[in-house]
This record gives structure tokens, sequence and C-alpha cells, in this order.
DNA sequence: GGGCCGACTTGAACACGTTCAAGAAGAGGG
DNA sequence: CCCTCTTCTTGAACGTGTTCAAGTCGGCCC
């Protein structure tokens, strides 16, 4: 009516199709947390949302890929949440428990649906799944926010392990993500209590990961994680210090 | 035709339901294992099997629950193969090695379909979750092989551990089944050298869990593992030595 | 205006997992 | 032989996610 420029991306109003993708994915959200995800079918969302059922498939390419829209909100709001911990906290346990509780804060109203939808982000094949290529994002987001973590901390930390710290925290937090999905327990204190103890002991281990004694199992843990679980997650390594570390590797193979 | 009494579950002849039971498990494994899981359809099942839609339904709750005899399958067959390595090997890694290869080995069949319903056992609800009260007894025998690769070596463990360490290998064991679902290397080439990799490094650990030094570490994943693992798998703690073991917990919640 | 083209929208149709009311098959008793 | 009860079997029907050929809309060029 008033804005009168149609075809315009820019200011005010956003392109009819934005629109309508938009008002899909909100309608969507809402009846997933309502009535959760499983019983919330797609001609629901397309009637609660006024258009026809095809509509909603020409913006999203499946009922699994509405779920994206969730995992992108809850990123951004956890991003800004933790800037006040971590402006404010210098020990790492403290910073490190601080971020993940904060998740935990973020993402308690979807707690039961989550656990409905979890089982798609388990499908290797599933563009849910954390490990997949549409994840990057979203991944290497978290990848940076621990590296925040560690970065504004006092924590010193033994070379081997500098670079490829911020992956193994993203691999933890993926662990009480998984613990959380799984956890029945009110306001999922269990989780809480997870996290208020595993954060210490993480923060422990790499003060440990010093003593000369350990410096073997750091450099085999850092070593398995560079060759075995970032490749898997599409996290090949850019660089290549873990093989020109070690003198000889195993002849063959 | 030449077995004449019915009615009789003894002896040779299984009764009736017995067999059709057992003729659509049969019909349906090897359906998954040609064509994939997703693409095998309850209808084409029973129409290979030469019965009706319904009477598959009769004998087995869900399509899910057909894999529940692929769980019992492979176990028995791990089960059978383990004991050669374990009657040989005293070393503890080597033992652990040979298992989980073993494992690799006999699952490697299965490997294609078992990724594609192995977003069921992800599903905290779903009774192929291997934390679920059903997988109860198929997961009780995993934790007593490890006891028997465990007690079969000449490793000494620190009392705190003792009672523990087959659980948490159990979950070693969980972790690495994950990573071979999600492996798509040629042959899991990858996931087995993860094996040989990760293998002895359970071993080291455990070894170096009697150092002083690591002591309270290692008491603190003891008790992580005995407070938070082991209730959420469904495998409450039998004996209470683990909130008996330290003088004082924190005061409050 | 008239025609064209791409972006958007529709709803019927499909294939699937699952359910269910109804029936068949056997066993046992009279 | 008939009746009855349990066990087993059937296939049509339901609700679901998903697809698709067809249609509508709106801007743009001639």
């Amino acid at each position: 009516m008033d804005d009168a420029v149609p075809t315009e991306k820019a200011s005010g109003s956003l392109a009819k199709g934005e629109q309508t993708r938009t008002l899909i994915l909100e309608t969507a959200l809402r009846l997933f947390q309502e009535r959760g995800y499983d019983k919330t079918t797609m001609r629901a969302i397309a009637s609660e949302a006024g258009v026809s059922v095809g509509n909603a498939y020409y913006y999203f390419k499946s009922k699994e890929h509405l779920i994206q829209g969730f995992y992108d909100r809850i990123g951004e709001a956890h991003a800004a949440a933790v800037q006040d911990v971590l402006a404010r906290e210098t020990d790492l346990a403290a910073r490190l428990e601080g971020v993940l509780l904060a998740w935990l804060d973020i993402a308690a109203p979807y707690h039961e649906f989550a656990a409905q939808f979890f089982k798609n982000a388990a499908d290797p094949n599933s563009p849910l799944s954390p490990f997949s290529p549409e994840s990057e994002e979203p991944r290497e987001a978290t990848v940076e926010l621990h590296r925040q973590v560690l970065a504004g901390s006092k924590a010193a930390l033994v070379p081997e392990l500098r670079e490829l710290m911020p992956q193994l925290m993203w691999l933890h937090q993926m662990g009480i993500v998984l613990y959380w999905v799984f956890d029945r327990t009110e306001d999922c204190e269990r989780t809480r209590r997870l996290v208020q103890r595993s954060s210490p002991m993480v923060a422990r281990a790499i003060d440990l990961s010093r003593y000369r004694l350990l410096r073997p199992l750091a450099r085999e843990v850092a070593d398995i994680l560079h060759d075995f679980i970032l490749p898997a997650a599409g996290m090949a390594a850019e660089r290549a210090p873990a093989t020109a570390r070690r003198k000889t590797r195993r002849k063959k193979d």
C-alpha cells in the first residue's frame, strides 16, 4: 500500500517471497513449540500460515529444513547472551561454564521438541547433522566462540593444543548437547550439574597438559583429533603441522 | 507334512507363529541389506515374504522393531568371534583393539543401511536407543564383555576405576560405533585406524592413572561417570561407593 | 495495450508407515 | 459334526511427507 517500490529488496519492505518464507518459518516454529515436531503436520503449518502445502515446499525443501531456522535462531541468541560473561570473567573454567549454561537457558523452551527432531541430526546424510557441509557456518561460529573463551582467559596452553583446543571444546559442547537431549530431569538439572562439573575438569586437563609426564598423552590426543575427528567433521586441517610435528609416522599407509 | 504334532512348541518344528515371525524377519533383513532401510517398504517385505502387510504388524510393532533383530544378530556373532582374541592375547591394548576390530568386521556388510536407521537409535524415546530399557540386555552383555577384556589382561587398575572401567569401555565402543556410522571412507578404513590408535591410548590412560599426580583427575572422571552417565544410561549405581568416597560434597545444590 | 517471462502459488495425487474391523484356521469340548 | 475360543491373517482405509503439472501474478519490453 504505502511502500510503492516493488522488486526492491533494499529499504523497508522485504521482497514478497521473503515475506512468505518468514511467515511460514515463524508459523512452523510456533507450532513445533506448541505441539511438538512430530505432531505438527505440514498441512497444519500451511493452513495456519494461510498458504498451500506446496507453497511451503517451494521455500523449504523438506520438513527437516524448517529446523535449520531453529538452529540459526538459537545460535544468534546464544552469541548475544554470552558477551556478558566473556567480558566479566577471566577464569577459564568460569568462562566455559558460563557459555554452556547460557546455551542451556536459551535452548530450554525447546527442550521437549528438540528431542523429537534430534534424531534427524544424527543421520549422517541429513543436512541437519552437525557434521554436514550445510552446518559449516554455525559450526565455525561456535568454534570461534570457544576461541574467544580460551583467548580471554589466563590459561597457558601447550603449543600442540593451542590451535586444536577450540575445536575440542566444540566437541565438548556437542557432548553436552547430546546429554541435554537425553536428560529427563526437571529443568535439565542434571545437565546443568554436568556442565558445572565438567567445565573445571576441562580447565584442569588443559592445565595438567603442561607437565612433562603428560606430553605424550596430550600429543596423542591432539593427533587423534587432528587425524580423525576434524576430517570427519569437514573441518579439514588447513594447516598441516600435526603431520610435520612428528618425525616419523607409520611407514606404510 | 511330516511333523504331525501341532500346538507343540517343543522338539523340531516351531510353533506356526514363530515360523511366520522368523520368515518376516529374515526377509526384512535381506531386503534391508539389498536396498537399504529407507527404500525397503513394509509392503515389499510383506509381499516378498508372501504375507500381508497387516501380518507383519502382528509380529512387529513397527518397522523400527525389525531392527532389533539386527542388533541381536550382530551381538551374538560378535560375542562368538571375540573368544579367539581373548584367549590368545594378554596385552590390554591388543585385546581391546581385537574386540573392536572384530565388531567392525561383523558389522561391515550392514554399514550402508546402518547409517540409515542409526537416527532412530539417537531418539531418546525410541526403544532402539542404546540407553533405553529395552536395550538393557545387549548393553549389559557388552559391558560384561569388556569386563572380560580387562580381567584377562595384565593391567593393574586403581581401585576407583576397577568397577567403572568396563562401563567406560562400553562408552568408548559406542563412540567408535558412532564414528563408524559417519565414516564414509573405503572399507571404513578410517574407523579401523581410529581403533588402532585409540585402543593403546585407553590402555595408556589406565596405566597413567596410577600416578599420584593424576589421582584427582581419575577420581573426577570416575565421579562424573558415576553421577551423570550411568544413571542417564539406566545403569543405576548398584553400589554407592562413589558418593561415600568423597568426604564432603557441595553443600547446596 | 499485448504479449512475454520468471517468480510465486495451488491442490490433487502419490507412496509410505500404520491401524483396524473383519474373517480364516486350527484346537478342544460336546 | 457343530459350537467356541484363541491365534493368526487379511486388505482396505487413514494420515503423513512429498511431488508435480498447472495456474496466477506482476513487471517489462515493444
